[in-house]
DNA sequence: AAAAATATGTCAACAGTGCTGACATATTTT
DNA sequence: AAAATATGTCAGCACTGTTGACATATTTTT
């Protein structure tokens, strides 16, 4: 066994590549896609002083019209604290309105305005666009796959939560 | 048209499918997808006071044992600012040791203790399962084409690097 | 009707990770 | 000898997440 005294340090040279079966080469590719996918609207929210977590909102509020706070939270798994930043801004700038709830006044319904709904729009284009060409410059394989493929990805429990938005279907 | 001065922010209560033929489910499932195949490591990281920084820089230098600081940076895309703080943490916990260039040694390779290759293991080792069930779970269709559909995601120009990685081939 | 629970909002402090700008040191290149 | 390069470090800032505490309005329970 090496001296740990005078070695307690000793650098490995050899690249993980398959230890134990692990698909390190997914998992490297899904942070970069994941990455580049997400740098194209970053770009364009920095000219609004917006962030990622006002995309998120946008995002789910024009998917889910009329979904409460407490429902927003729950899809986004983020604290009231942290959403209340980000919202406040979206409604300040006339992205998001609130509805008093119908049955229960205590609840606020969100729905996107018109500039909302098109800054939504804006921001998935360049991201469905990559998708879209993704898809088509990988080899044999279709979309449905891929949905699968991303579905079986997320947390069971989390599954309900997806259905909760309208289906893409043509 | 609406009578903006009484009602600035009319609210839309249709949710956004399809417009303009955007892919809204596949952007939704890659948020939670990617949401969930980090939040594995994420709390295993925690036990040890880092967070998913700490875990890129794993990653990486796992990966590719020897790579300078500069090139991490450039893989990563982050300043070395931001690469310090961790990077530093990694070193003083004895996860990763920094050898002075040979043929220049300006230049600090790094590579994996023991210590931090075992790490590197344990943290992927819950993203590979996922990946592995997830592609059971999913219907018709093979793991190569979703590494193809991921490659394709990443931006062109980055596509170089992610082939200096080893490669995961049985 | 009073009490408890719920939905939301807000204030304050803090952590992690990114950024820019500025400057220092060692080493290599010109 | 001078300039460029690789790395390190200090300081301050932004964004987004956290916890804890407390306030208000409304609904539900007792």
């Amino acid at each position: 066994m090496p001296d740990r005294k005078r070695n307690p340090e000793i650098p490995i040279r050899t690249a993980v590549a398959n230890e134990d079966g692990i698909d390190f080469t997914l998992i490297e590719l899904f942070f970069f896609a994941y990455r580049d996918f997400t740098s194209d609207p970053d770009e364009m929210l920095a000219d609004y002083g917006f962030g990622r977590a006002h995309h998120r909102v946008l995002h789910f509020v024009n998917r889910r019209p009329g979904l409460t706070v407490a429902e927003l939270l729950e899809v986004l798994k983020i604290t009231k604290q942290s959403l209340a930043r980000v919202l406040k801004q979206l409604i300040d700038t006339g992205h998001i309105v609130q509805l008093q709830g119908p049955r229960d006044r205590r609840q606020r319904e969100l729905y996107p305005t018109a500039k909302g709904r098109a800054l939504a729009l804006a921001l998935a284009r360049p991201q469905s666009r990559r998708i879209h060409t993704a898809l088509q410059d990988a080899g044999a394989g279709d979309r449905a796959f891929v949905e699968d493929f991303l579905k079986a990805m997320v947390n069971p429990e989390l599954r309900t939560q997806i259905d909760a938005s309208p289906r893409n279907q043509e």
